[in-house]
DNA sequence: ATGGTTGTCAAACAA
């Protein structure tokens, strides 16, 4: 029996004081697993009744104190829960979980919750250690060993997060201007596409907006009124193998609530699947 | 060209 997974991600900027509109994207996408990022949030104080309320009874956790940190929760169970360290910093930016049979599925589903380094102000690893940082932990993705060849070729894998680039000149507001800011420097969107070649990881929210046509997922906090020229830049990412690539059914971008009373400066992403 | 805002945790720092 074929059924429908709808899996979203949302860089959420503090789980804990943004709970109630949490509940509203929840109402609005309805998602079976629901990765977020930038939690903000060490382990043993995470909102997990909150969470549960919501109708997620399996979660995952990959926090931190005061910054980064990642979660993933699920309406079924997990078969399996796995967390990678980059850059030997201890941060708190990624975690899988595994879907299996005890979720009902003949095929195993994983999904990949990201948060990739900002990487500061400045486009020069020389001059930056944050751009150093963002583009030492693209080389760790770049070099990645996920699974053996066969066994990818037939996983269902789903790659999503804040990538903090936007790779394509309709992933930004300014081509041109957003050359040498960082989210859009070529150095960066090089990476970008060499990690995205070893999957090789499929582009799926590019299926149901063409390339041609702007779309974003992010709007700065820095203007008065985001919504005035739609200045914004595509950072978060649905990514899937390509074996399951011809599942995905449906794509929203909740740009509504980037209006929402305090909003985070990210919007939620969610990808439906029929598995 | 510059500065603009938000969150953490209580002074800077990161985004």
């Amino acid at each position: 029996m074929p059924q429908n997974l709808t899996v979203c991600t949302w860089n959420i900027n503090s789980v804990r004081i943004r709970l109630d509109i949490l509940r509203d994207a929840v109402a609005r996408l309805q998602p079976d697993i629901l990765c977020l990022q930038e939690t903000k949030c060490q382990d043993d104080r995470f909102p997990l009744a909150a969470i549960r309320d919501l109708g997620f009874p399996h979660i995952a956790l990959n926090g931190q104190k005061g910054w980064h940190g990642v979660a993933t929760f699920s309406r079924l169970p997990f078969a399996a829960i796995e967390k990678r360290e980059f850059c030997g910093k201890g941060d708190a930016r990624h975690i899988a979980v595994t879907l299996g049979a005890e979720a009902g599925l003949a095929t195993p589903f994983t999904v990949h919750n990201f948060y990739v380094p900002a990487g500061g102000d400045i486009p020069d690893p020389d001059l930056n250690p944050k751009f150093a940082h963002k583009l030492a932990f693209l080389d760790e993705l770049i070099a990645w060993e996920r699974l053996p060849e066969q066994a990818r070729a037939q996983a269902h894998t789903v790659l999503v997060g804040d990538l903090n680039i936007a790779p394509l000149e309709t992933d930004v507001w300014s081509h041109k201007q957003l050359l040498t800011v960082v989210s859009h420097t070529p150095v960066e969107v090089e990476r970008m596409r060499r990690f995205q070649a070893t999957g090789p990881w499929v582009d799926v929210m590019r299926h149901f907006v063409p390339p041609e046509e702007k779309l974003f997922t992010w709007w700065s906090y820095r203007s008065p009124d985001w919504t005035a020229n739609d200045r914004g830049r595509r950072l978060d990412h649905v990514w899937t193998s390509p074996s399951l690539a011809p599942h995905a059914r449906a794509m929203t971008v909740l740009r509504e609530a980037r209006s929402w009373e305090r909003p985070s400066d990210h919007v939620p992403v969610a990808v439906t699947f029929e598995v």
